[in-house]
DNA sequence: TTGTAGGCGTTATCAA
DNA sequence: TTGATAACGCCTACAA
């Protein structure tokens, strides 16, 4: 039923191969035939069939992104967007592979099926939580397409990138010491997060390099929810009462927070001044408006992309070691009312 | 280099076919081939590849989602999260494709990656805006692989899969009513968008059914986004001071919504009750928390992927013709302080 | 400039 | 129960 190559060599009269000829633009051919070619081509409406020319070329043209928690929106979501859209540049088609569980799954299964499916490349793009990266530190990974990770630690023989998720935290809790605070708090993510530990460690490294001691008393664990965020102020507000300031992990939380503020009678910012993480479309409309840190998770995802192209590249062209590089895109402070009056 | 059924043939010393047997479960096959032929599969650690098996058998067991504004939060991005769920589950991987803008596109281009592709069928989730659905409007549908959409107008010879917009509205609407409230304002989406029309729909019925005049003055049009909302509010008070109640086609706007509510000094709800709509994660954290209309995303994805394999099962089949559907999900009301003291 | 033959890795047919 | 052999649709050598 559907149109092959054949059909269309029948009809113009030539050989398949000169159809090929004429479909993949390759030069040597006569302006005569290509006009017959082409127009026997669009007569029986001939489209290439992409399974086909990829099992014979040994390339599907396909990348393959494997993700968690596009429902809390704050990175993978945008990475996805970032990555579709260099693909489309580069000419990959995205094979998405969301998994329900960041953490206990069988990576053998995900990956044994985009192996199968001969994906020329693989981004990673599950959270690092726990121990879930183990199972890449065998060998296999030299079996595999070439794989990008993103935002998790780096570690030799793996491409790693990510948003600068230290650095952001150092200059949101900066922006705040730099506003006169002086007993800032933290509300950190889960501390199995490897992106709650860069930003704990931010905060962490900013205060002492202002001389001020990072007690365990500002420091609350929570979940990313701004339920989490609510518990997390309620806690520290009791813990220290005189607390003027408070780095909050993501916005999310940070939404919590202003709710905790607002019931409790802290003015935000003159009694408590208060940064999130992220920079979610809806943070410039909380009340006050968030000062939060952007990070540029579709550019990460534009890199990935990138970078996954000239691995590839390289390996066709037999060049097989491309040495596996670390990327850290910065961050952006946006400052809002929830820092400053007048922002 | 990689491992083929050849290679597990010889090595077994049996027929490729019979490798091909004990690879797809089929009987017929001594135990004894099989244990042995399991062996080799193991040993060289045999992948099928499914770009061949996919030309040979004519399925691809991929399915299309061709998709728009999964930045958005609303809508897309839980029904591409129920498309994936659906899909695991019957096998099919996923082949993602973002549009950079939802109306001037190009579909020739997109609907012939996907053809060329394989794929045995899509599933469309952009949504109707304007007059995008014109393209479809030809024969050409029968051309292509089995198709659904999502979030559209109902229409002959099309499969459409839809949260009730109408009836959500009008839930929201009537729980105002419910509230005793009668001058209710209505802040829509961009009225070329199918959903905004229909949700405007809806408030206006429930209005006319509780005899009460649904004025043009009560309305204003946004544009989804929060700062829309503000403006919404400040115009619809400027013409109607005495507004008791607002429906809000989205929560995004809502927030806006809420933000001038509290600048003006109008209390949420006694003096001014709020309705949104979609039920995003950070509307039970607004102030105060929304109510609004939960729809049911995922399982409108999940739907789609069912009908889909429906149809794809039938086609495959020679049973070709498969009435198209069309599928609304009731949507549900999440009440909470916006709208009720005590929720 | 064009055509022929063979192969990519799998499944299906039909005979042994 | 098994095995040759021929597809599937395309591309690449190599000839013509």
């Amino acid at each position: 039923m559907p149109v092959t190559l054949q059909d269309v060599a029948k009809l113009a009269r030539v050989s398949t191969k000169t159809v090929s000829r004429v479909v993949n633009n390759q030069s040597e051919i006569s302006e005569e035939t290509r006009q017959r070619v082409q127009a026997a081509i669009e007569q029986l409406g001939y489209q290439p069939n992409f399974l086909a020319r990829s099992l014979v070329s040994r390339r599907s043209n396909t990348l393959a992104v494997v993700a968690w928690g596009l429902e809390y929106y704050g990175g993978p979501l945008r990475t996805v967007v970032g990555i579709q859209r260099q693909a489309d540049e580069l000419g990959y088609s995205l094979l998405l592979q969301l998994v329900q569980h960041p953490s206990d799954m069988d990576f053998n299964a995900v990956l044994g099926t985009l192996v199968a499916r001969q994906v020329d490349g693989i981004v990673w793009a599950i959270p690092e939580i726990g121990d879930n990266r183990m199972w890449f530190q065998s060998k296999r990974l030299m079996q595999l397409p070439p794989m990008i990770f993103l935002s998790m630690q780096s570690r030799p023989g793996m491409s790693v990138i990510a948003a600068n998720n230290r650095l952001g935290a150092a200059q949101a809790t900066q922006h705040l010491l730099d506003l006169g605070r002086r007993k800032i708090g933290l509300i950190t993510g889960p501390l199995d997060w490897w992106e709650a530990r860069e930003r704990r460690d931010g905060w962490y490294g900013a205060l002492m390099q202002a001389g001020l001691e990072p007690l365990p008393a500002l420091m609350v664990e929570g979940d990313w929810s701004p339920a989490s965020g609510e518990r997390g102020l309620d806690l520290l507000l009791s813990r220290r009462p005189d607390l003027d300031a408070v780095f909050v992990s993501n916005d999310q939380m940070a939404l919590g927070v202003l709710r905790v503020a607002q019931k409790l009678g802290r003015r935000v910012p003159q009694d408590l001044a208060v940064v999130g993480f992220d920079n979610i479309p809806e943070s410039g409309f909380f009340c006050p408006p968030l000062t939060t840190v952007y990070q540029r998770m579709t550019e990460v995802g534009c890199a990935a992309v990138e970078q996954l192209h000239k691995i590839i590249q390289a390996r066709q062209q037999g060049r097989e070691a491309t040495d596996p590089v670390t990327i850290l895109l910065a961050t952006e402070l946006v400052i809002r009312a929830s820092s400053v009056e007048e922002p």
